[in-house]
DNA sequence: AGAATTGTGAAAAATTTATCACAAGCGCAT
DNA sequence: ATGCGCTTGTGATAAATTTTTCACAATTCT
């Protein structure tokens, strides 16, 4: 396995014996509250560190550098590895495989996105939208596009078993505006929009909002058009090592919303469920689960 | 609860929605590897944001600081009190959520999952199966059941772009025994069957299988009952916090194998692409992508 | 076509860094 | 105590880099 490189904190503390007095004193200082205070001016540091500034020139030498830039350059570098997170850092997955195997390459980007994106998420967004759908009083809408209806389907395949009054709506089909007629304020339109965005679903969600209802959408990080009229949105990271987007983290997002919404009101969920289990006994259309 | 003040990344993401192209391209980029690019030279970040120094200049005043240095001095400030706080470990995705939100506790389970499911495969029969279905000698045929017919149709939509060849069969509609007419030895299934294991999916395979056909089996941790007539199987675990289970982490390696086989022969893949940017174009279904 | 946005190139201003010479300080052996 | 050698700070200055700003052209969007 590839040995991390040392890191500046090491190397200093490495060296921390071999020291002079104000080196010493201004090994702490970079130490104390590491790695920000030597990513200020070099001057500031050495006020910091109750030191002059010949004495920060003459470390960084000693240190390995050419000068400070290169200093900083480095602990930025530091700095932006480690807040990769240490899950990412975790770089094999799947042990055995070549150093740089689609498998570890595509998996490093979603945990990656994974991370972005939540850390970007507002929960009471999510709470809010959670409210929204699960709220049967309001008619439920689902839809997506060329792609996407497998994601939305995937939450309607779902949210079936939870609520009543649901419809899966294709924004690629031409069948689309018969649903509106329906439509009444207050109803919800779970929407999905991931680039390249299409006019359907531009049209499908102005109209949806037009009328009233309320749109969940969700998207990727650069934002469909739809997110102007939504009134809550997600922006997933979809970037992977691929000619495609990736929707892996857009379905965890969805996972969740059927996880938290499914909890609103379980005894309700558990019953539609039951009745489910039932009817599927008796059509013998699966298997007994072992 | 005591609210912090607001982070730089809070205040970008909230403008996020008032900013123009190369701002917002500029606010990705500091958010992309946060606070590290923020923390060098003005010119690194703007050649960083594939953005004109001038946009830097001008958004950062914007974000209401008197210049980049001042910015600077912010985010070291941040950076500093983050480092200081017992917060520093990361066991929180959605900053800001409760200790025990859904959000955090479902991608908890989503990254083990991918974990343990990484753990345990095999990079040369996941290279044999792109291999595979990456060979337009052997027609496609791809299977899903009643709630993996979602995942096969996105497998679908996909390998369409790479390849001809390819069916997609829902095994749970009455269709399929048609399908199976024109099966020749040699032809490649790739199967999704994950609990509740469905009869109709078993039979299909059986089917297949019978024809001399390659099986290749998506399934989860306890293994459809497909896998013992598959050639290559890839079970992921898929257990999370809810009634049902997740499918993210299937998706994930779908979406690897996806991108895997586009590599394969990637020139002709290409020329596929380009035919159907073409179509899009003339049917105007899509937007141009900006 | 017109308005808003963005990039270009350049130059000035400000800041930061690197060095220098020298004096002051410190520890230590004599 | 004295003096030697090493370390450190001072203040100044030169060099390098970075930031800021401008005017104007190019581009994009409406």
């Amino acid at each position: 396995m590839a040995e991390a490189p040392l890191t500046i904190s090491d190397r200093i503390q490495k060296k921390l014996e071999g020291l002079t007095r104000a080196e010493r004193q201004l090994a702490h200082s970079i130490l104390e509250n590491y790695p920000a205070s030597g990513l200020g001016p070099l001057t500031a540091l050495a006020k910091d560190a109750e030191v002059s500034v010949p004495t920060v020139a003459r470390m960084v030498q000693k240190l390995g550098f050419k000068g400070y830039p290169e200093f900083q350059a480095e602990l930025r570098e530091e700095l932006r590895a480690k807040v990769k997170g240490p899950i990412a850092k975790h770089d094999t997955w799947a042990d055995g495989a070549p150093e740089g195997h689609m498998l570890n390459r595509f998996t490093d980007a979603v945990i990656d996105n994974i991370r972005h994106t939540l850390g970007q998420i507002d929960p009471q967004a999510f709470d809010a939208a959670c409210a929204l759908v699960g709220d049967t009083k309001r008619h439920l809408y689902i839809v997506g596009g060329r792609v996407t209806h497998t994601l939305a389907e995937y939450l309607f395949l779902h949210m079936q078993v939870i609520r009543p009054r649901i419809t899966h709506i294709q924004s690629t089909s031409n069948t689309w505006p018969h649903y509106l007629l329906d439509v009444a304020p207050g109803d919800v339109f779970v929407i999905y929009d991931v680039r390249r965005y299409e006019n359907n679903t531009l049209k499908l969600a102005e109209m949806a909002h037009a009328q009233g209802a309320k749109v969940i959408l969700f998207t990727d990080q650069w934002r469909s058009p739809v997110h102007q009229l939504a009134d809550i949105s997600f922006s997933s990271r979809i970037v992977v090592p691929s000619a495609w987007d990736s929707a892996a983290t857009t379905l965890l997002l969805t996972e969740t919303m059927i996880s938290a919404v499914q909890n609103l009101d379980w005894d309700k969920t558990k019953t539609r469920m039951q009745g489910l289990e039932d009817m599927f006994d008796q059509t013998k259309l699966f298997r007994k689960f072992t």
